[in-house]
DNA sequence: CCAAAAGTGTTATATTTACACCCATGC
DNA sequence: GCATGGGTGTAAATATAACACTTTTGG
């Protein structure tokens, strides 16, 4: 026997337009990297009963957007920035992860540069901080298993995907690389060994730029270059780890 | 300055009970393997403006149960298992993708074995079909992509984590699986090096038995070791095809 | 001259690829 | 006896891992 909860086109209408609408929410872990560590951007939460915790960004997705767009306005508006990178994470959809109702939240991780722009557009708002990640450790509804699985993902994509550049400046050094390698995958590279790999990928352009006013021999500096890496990647290149 | 879309309690209040509720529904691509090819279980839709065409199955979202509580019911209404595997795949949330007004879709996709059991199960539904993925060339609403995205997520799993196993029956040939491999990832495969390969992952137990009545030397027949994965995952193995 | 990071090659090991023939069974 | 898939090993190429010292700069 087939079990056919759905019977007929009349039943549809009212579920679609009565019985089983819920809120949906988009909620965005916003990673940077600063000062050799990984930071996400978190705001103090003004719902009860968390007035005390820290929440995740995120919103409530209007009858117009998808929830991308959603994401992208979330990020806009918090970041000032709109040309961040966005991945869809999860859906959360326990019962009782709000307390004011059903709300179906859609979770995004996004990469943003924390430069001087960036903190002078949050510098003013009292609401918002970087917080290292491994430093996080409750916030305000389901968000802390929000970012852990961002965090996975992250550290999944990370292996898999040239995004690091996203979170260094456009032009960094090798050692600058591996760090947030280190620091993110929480592992230890071999500095001979990851300046080959690295290089031999031919995604990075050497700047013939050096480092400037540091108390130790300057590094040169390379930037991620995206054309040859969008062609190769249309020729079966595949980055990886 | 920062865009603040969320003044205060109230206006979450009114939002989340009133202007920005949407229906939320899945939709599952259910693959399953049969006679070397790669098929999916679709439907007849019943639905205006969409009568003619097939359409993945799917069910708006309960009140009371999560997305993926909605996946799994379906799953048991059409196929009549319970123990299949699910896989979150993503949203899709074009404000115009269905009719009837706003429906923000979860994909899953999910794999199961075809058996007799199974097709005794649906045999008697005009509604279902399997049908070859490569021969799915059209479907209602946004299907198509959803369809085509829960594809390449499979095709990347199936390389990921052995996942190819639930496909085939509990006992199978080392062809068999090699077979499976080539058609999802639509590749070719050198016979010993693909039998080298899975046998010293160490994950598949011999079990002594050959294939019956088949008119050439028979197969002897493995099984996925799953107790086994399950141990050497936990200490730091990956699966890698 | 000291501290700090930059930069550079070689060797051993493990992994991946390419490749061809005889075997057992049913008809 | 023939068609069909079952089953096996080796050598070459490639990729990965381990490892230590000299150089350049600022202070």
């Amino acid at each position: 026997m087939i079990v056919n909860s759905i019977q007929n086109i009349n039943s549809w209408i009212t579920q679609i337009h009565n019985d089983f609408k819920a809120a949906v929410s988009v909620d965005c872990v916003i990673f940077g990297y600063d000062d050799s560590s990984l930071k996400i951007l978190i705001s103090r939460c003004d719902m009860p009963p968390y007035e005390n915790e820290l929440s995740l960004l995120g919103d409530l997705v209007h009858p117009d957007e998808t929830t991308d767009e959603a994401a992208k306005r979330v990020l806009l508006a918090k970041t000032g920035f709109d040309d961040v990178y966005l991945d869809q994470v999860q859906v959360f959809s326990s019962t009782d992860r709000h307390p004011l109702g059903r709300v179906i939240t859609v979770a995004y991780y996004s990469l943003v540069k924390i430069d001087d722009d960036h903190l002078a557009h949050i510098g003013s708002n009292d609401f918002l901080l970087w917080k290292p990640v491994y430093e996080v450790s409750s916030l305000a509804f389901d968000h802390i298993e929000i970012m852990q699985t961002c965090l996975r993902k992250l550290q999944k994509q990370l292996r898999e995907q040239p995004i690091g550049f996203k979170l260094l400046p456009k032009k960094f050094s090798l050692l600058q690389l591996q760090r947030l390698y280190e620091v993110i995958l929480n592992i230890k590279l071999d500095k001979r060994n990851f300046r080959r790999k690295l290089k031999s990928l031919g995604i990075l352009k050497e700047l013939g730029e050096i480092q400037e006013s540091v108390s130790h021999r300057p590094a040169s500096l390379y930037a991620f270059d995206e054309k040859i890496y969008e062609k190769k990647k249309k020729s079966g290149f595949s980055f990886e780890l």
